[in-house]
Parts: C-alpha cells; structure tokens; sequence
DNA sequence: TCCTAGATGTAACACTGTTACGTCGGTGGT
DNA sequence: ACCACCGACGTAACAGTGTTACATCTAGGA
C-alpha cells in the first residue's frame, strides 16, 4: 500500500521520528511564516530535512501535502472549537464559539485561507477532506440544537448553524482580506462582537 | 511615463486596439474559462497576440496585471449593483442588492475570488485598489443610509453595512469554496434570501 | 536628417511541480 | 543462510512559471 494513503498519523502531534508527521509539520510551518506563496515542495523538504521526493512517498505529490494541512487545520480548528464550550447558557455559548472561531482564524490567518479561501489554487478538497470540514460544522449544528431547545433561537438548527456560520466567516474573510476598513484590531474584535449579537438576535424568537 | 502607471483606458470596453486593454481582456476570459492557476503571462500574452513582455510594458509585470482585473472587478461589480436599485422601500432596495451582489459573484466566481480571497498568492493589493474596492462599499453605506432614514434599520450606517457585507459575503464566499452543504442552486439560492432577510431582521428597530 | 524614447520579441535566468532512474535497506520466503 | 523483492530515498532531468537583459524596430521632435 503506498504510504500516502495508510494511515500512518498516529496522533495529531509533530512527531520527529515519523516522516509524514515531519514533513506536514515543515509544511505548516512554512505556510505559517512565509504564506501559501511560499509553500513550495522544495521548500517543505529542505525544511524537514529530506529531499523532495519524501513529499511525493509520503504525501503523493504537492496536492496531498495540502490535502494533508486542510484536514489537519480542521482537526485542530475543531480541537479549539471544542475547548470553548464555556458559557452558563447556550446563546453564551454560541459566542464563545463565535470568539474561539475568530481567534482561531486570525492565529492562523494562512492555514484558516487555505481551509476556506483556496489559497493554494490548484487544489480543491477531496470528499473525505471535505467531510472533515462537516464534522467540524456539525460542532455549531449541535450547538445550535442546544440554542433551539433553550428556546434561545428560533429555526431549524443546520439553517440558523450555517447562517451563523455565514456571518462569522464573513467578517473573518473580509478581515483576513484586508477589507475591513475600521482603523485597528480592538475595533474590529468589538465590531465582530456586536455584529455576532446582531447576527443571534436576527435568530431570536419574537420577543427579543 | 512608464506606459502601465498611464491612464490609457479610455473605457470598461475591451478595445482590440488598444494593446493594454486587449490584454487586459484576454487575462479576465482565461480566468474566467481556466482558473486563476492558469493565468500566467505567457497564456494571456499568447491569448492577447503579443508577447510576454507585452505585459510588462503594459502592467509591470503579473503583479500589476492582477490589480488592473482586481481594479476592473470592482468596476464591474459596482457598476451591477448601480443597477440593482429596483424595489420601492429601502429595505426592498437592500435586499435586491443583496440579490444582484449574488447573482454578479455567482457568475464571475474566479473573479470575485481574486478580489476577495487572494486567489493569486502572491498578489496584495495596493491601496490605490483598495479605495476602488471602498468605493463600492460605499454604494452599500448609502443604501444603508437611506434604509436608517426610513426607519427600516436601526444604527450607525457605516457599521449596518459592514455587518450586512460580512453576511452576504460569507454566504456567497462558504458557497464558492465548495462549503454550502446543501444539495443543489435553488436551495442554496432560498437559503441565501432567507438569511438575508434574517440578518435584516437582526439589524432593524425594536418591533419587527 | 538624425536621434532619442518607448514598444516589442528573443533568449536566458532562477524557480516551480513532477518524474525517471539508480541505490540502499529491511522483510519474508525458501 | 541466502535471496528476491518492495518501499523509501537522492540525483538529475523535464516542462512550465515569473522575470529580465539585450537587440531591434518604429514614431516623433530637434
């Protein structure tokens, strides 16, 4: 079996003693510091450390290293996701969410343009990539259940999940874009806030 | 005067004799038939009958190629929004902004994804581009302006619009990564109206 | 008439993703 | 023990990318 399809990732953990792990580290690297521009296969190798064709053994070429740093950012996107489930009530919740979803993003501004903005323009995600991006979706879908059931919003809950997800991604793409044109970042932190409130209330049952 | 800081282009139409906006003309159809992997300067020199140093004689290089379609995206996109002002109310008029800015984005994806999700890496846009983008904005803020004079919408309208361009881009951005995960057009395109008329909701004053 | 500035094409540069090929090392079968 | 084999690896090459040096040509002014 060709090692770029095994399944060889044994955590989510930059492990030096294993190439794949080695190289998408490299990889993620490089798209961190330097942008998807920068992201070369030459690059990636030199910077862990073998020669090009380790990319193609372990990755099957330029498009499955991507592949590879799309599902790996969403793993860890839902990973940070997952951590924000603080909040007494399930519309707190929702905007600790919503914050979590920002800062997440504007950590990793590359990684997050790569995920949802095809950064690398070659490459469009397979299925099964693609479905890493549903299961962290479906983390906001359950959430908004919650919302529903708390009679906090009204709707049926992927609706509102994807609505909300409209906005949020919204204003994160505009910023990431360099289309937000309020000064600096706390007035954007604060725009996003409101905006994310406006979003909730535009959800909310009659009486608001 | 170096030929690619003039302001030869006399109009938004491709004139054949006119080797700038030939060129011009040809990048926009390779990208809008091939992708924005495909455009390079040898494909749009070859396309436009001339050679690869047309293009640097004419924008500098790739770089200013990319800015004139980002320049003339907006253009464009404005110039499609100026003529969505049907509908009798303000609200009725944003929304078929809304619309319009759906339909133009929908049609023109490659397009829209140069000017709003760095779809060429290694291309920013200089400042004197992004006013171009701020002036269309500004179509929005007053659409927002009169909605707020008409008591449709409640808050200051610089903020109204960006929040209402944060949603619609956000809708339109999910869908053109391949993120919507509804089945087909039509429900994406139902689902886009109603959450449009969602986030107004969220936006107007106290009774709805 | 000369001559200068700019537009153009050819050819080269360094760089990109990709692949053919030779080599090495470990593994399993006999 | 031996040996065939398969996978991982590096080198070198391929076509294609953005860019630039250089020669050529043409139009307009002194």
């Amino acid at each position: 079996m060709a090692p770029h399809l095994s399944s060889v990732q044994t955590d989510g953990v930059a492990n030096a003693t294993d190439p794949r792990s080695a190289i998408l580290a490299a990889a993620i690297s490089i798209l961190r510091s330097e942008g998807a521009g920068a992201l070369t296969v030459r690059s990636v190798a030199a910077a862990a450390g073998c020669s090009t064709t380790g990319v193609y053994t372990w990755f099957g070429g330029k498009n499955g290293l991507v592949e590879a740093i799309f599902v790996d950012g969403f793993k860890r996107f839902g990973e940070a996701l997952d951590a924000a489930k603080r909040g007494n009530s399930a519309r707190k919740h929702l905007a600790a969410l919503g914050e979590a979803y920002r800062t997440w993003a504007l950590s990793n501004p590359t990684h997050y343009m790569v995920m949802f903005a095809k950064a690398v323009p070659d490459y469009d995600p397979s299925d099964d990539a693609l479905a890493e991006a549903r299961a962290t979706f479906d983390q906001l879908v359950v959430a908004t259940q919650a919302a529903v059931a708390d009679n906090a919003l009204r709707g049926e809950p992927f609706e509102l999940a994807h609505h909300l997800w409209a906005g949020i991604h919204g204003y994160i793409s505009l910023e990431l874009a360099g289309m937000d044109l309020r000064a600096n970042e706390s007035d954007r932190a604060e725009a996003f806030r409101v905006g994310l409130q406006r979003q909730l209330a535009g959800c909310a049952p009659a009486v608001r």
